[in-house]
DNA sequence: AATGAATGAGGTTTCATTCAT
DNA sequence: TATGAATGAAACCTCATTCAT
């Protein structure tokens, strides 16, 4: 007797995600190059082949974890715009950002390592290219906040907020254990909400 | 009459330069990993024997340009310290970056890109090692400064001082076009040097 | 109530005979190296697994398709020697061979393909071996034929006259638009036809 | 003291004739699908990794093969029609084919065999439909010849002519010790010459 | 110093076949 | 009978590196 639609589709789900839970892993252990097929699917416990019933190739696992990263970030921003007040935003935001490199210095490092990917390399750049995406896109929600705060330049302010913000991360994630996150977090959060009180 | 082994030393290091050029150039466009070592050969217009001639292999030749890399950043310190006051020393430091990422943001994402490599890659590892350690190195340096502006906190303004100068390079390095670099820098500049007039 | 052992055998039967049309379709259209099991399943309307109910496999699959195009061609020689004169049964040799390659000129050539097999092919040599086998087999029953025309040396005139008519079919199954068959047909047999008055 | 470009064309040229000669070898015993590149190469007495040096890949390969073949019926055709009488050039032409084809049975099943590949096949096709073309070539030069010989239907008549003459090739090719070749070209060559006396 | 032919290890990918359900 | 997830052997192909010249 076959498995019923809704039991394989399970299954493939299962596989799926226990794929990419690997992939993510190893990528951010060895890197995206230096990670051979096979190095994923042992770390999947499963074997090469299947890997290839799930994904087109190890270019396009990449693509699913980067369109996961994307969903997330847009997600907080989400979350951000529904607190009720710009300056509450704001601290979601940096809240948000700053917990989840402390919580995942190498992945938010990997997901830089991509993002910095160079153009024109044919494996990877679409994955570059959307993330540097979300990144803009980002920055222009920011704006807005910033509009309700009556910055004078808001667009200019929401970029300086987000290099700020990733500037802190970056070296974070390089150094988890040299960079005191919590005490830049609240200098910086304070020298941008001080302007606006 | 044959050359002397100083004149012979001189042509070596005009050939590895030329390479290293080529290198850099291939490497930036299209990537380290997805960069052979006929790519950097024919880009030099050299056999590639004759690069193994002058590097032992492509890891060795990523390995020099770290190096110069390094060697650049930190002279670009040596020569802020000389100036007379802490205040000058911080502006050169920043103008400095920002001019350098202004100039080449590609040069400057490559090696954005290689710093945040994974760290078992066992590949680039320690490349990255190499510029994370000068990144820390600088910080320290940086720290001396804030020190003479007595700052509460040295160490901690230092590195607010490099996540906020590192921040804008990175956001710019990915946008050269979107990226308002002066405005950034003449804020990011004037905050700083507000705290200590 | 369980049906009965011949039903059931009949049951198999037609579903084999299902898989069968699938594959000679698909394996004329892609071949049969290029055609995967899975593009036989998915052509005959069932599952993987399900074929190798029915075949051992690819291979399997292939020569029961062989053996029945051979059982096609023996039959048409004893239609053929049913006929009451010589004359006659080589009319209605050529004739149906034409007529044959004239309505699935792709089947002949597909099967012409399987017996220009090289022969030291693992996977399909038996298969070719037996088209072979028939196609001797077929001139030797012919060559009774020119026997009862008294002619001269009646296996040459038998063989003459298979590869008369290999040679229409086989370009006319390669170029179907630009061999008049018919023509060709005519002037063969009457070529034939008129020794032996 | 490198090679001179000269020296390095010569040697490039040595091993690409050493590896078609290969690689026609182990197709024609093998057939192409299963013939692998290392087994082109172990016949060859190369690596690999040189064959890739000088081949795109395994198509490529056979795509020169084929080129070649088509060049030398080409040559046939371009010294039959050098001769003096038609009757002459037809003979050539009869002669060089069955003496071909007698001479290496297994290259002409080979080649029939590409020509007979299913037309989709992605891989080949593009060798069958080379072959196809320079037949179909081959046979309106004959039309000439017909026509000098104030045939009724040139075209026809020169169709009939290939025809005849591949019907032998192939049987002869599928059993060079079953086919009187000699008496089956003596037969062939008489009934056409016959007609025009 | 200089070349590029040659190697082979290591990666990617396909697919016939098996098997739990 | 029926399914398709899962396997793994075997193919393809790339490229860092070596080496004869």
């Amino acid at each position: 007797m076959p498995r019923t639609p809704e039991e394989n589709e399970r299954i493939r789900n299962i596989s799926k995600e226990k794929i990419r839970a690997a992939a993510i892993d190893v990528f951010i252990t060895k890197g995206f190059h230096s990670t051979s097929i096979e190095d994923v699917a042992k770390n999947a416990g499963i074997s090469k082949g299947l890997l290839y019933n799930y994904y087109k190739g190890k270019k396009d696992l990449l693509m699913e974890l980067v369109e996961n990263r994307k969903e997330e970030i847009r997600q907080v921003m989400e979350e951000a715009i529904k607190l009720p007040s710009p300056k509450e935003q704001l601290q979601y935001i940096a809240e948000h950002a700053l917990r989840n490199v402390k919580e995942q210095p190498r992945a938010y490092r990997f997901y830089l390592h991509l993002q910095t990917h160079p153009e024109e390399d044919q494996i990877v750049s679409v994955c570059s290219q959307m993330l540097n995406d979300e990144m803009i896109r980002q920055s222009r929600v920011q704006a807005e906040i910033f509009q309700k705060l009556n910055a004078v330049n808001p667009q200019l302010e929401s970029l300086h907020f987000s290099t700020a913000l990733h500037g802190i991360m970056l070296m974070y994630s390089m150094h988890p254990n040299g960079i005191p996150l919590e005490q830049l977090k609240y200098e910086m959060v304070n020298s941008f909400i001080e302007r606006y009180i």
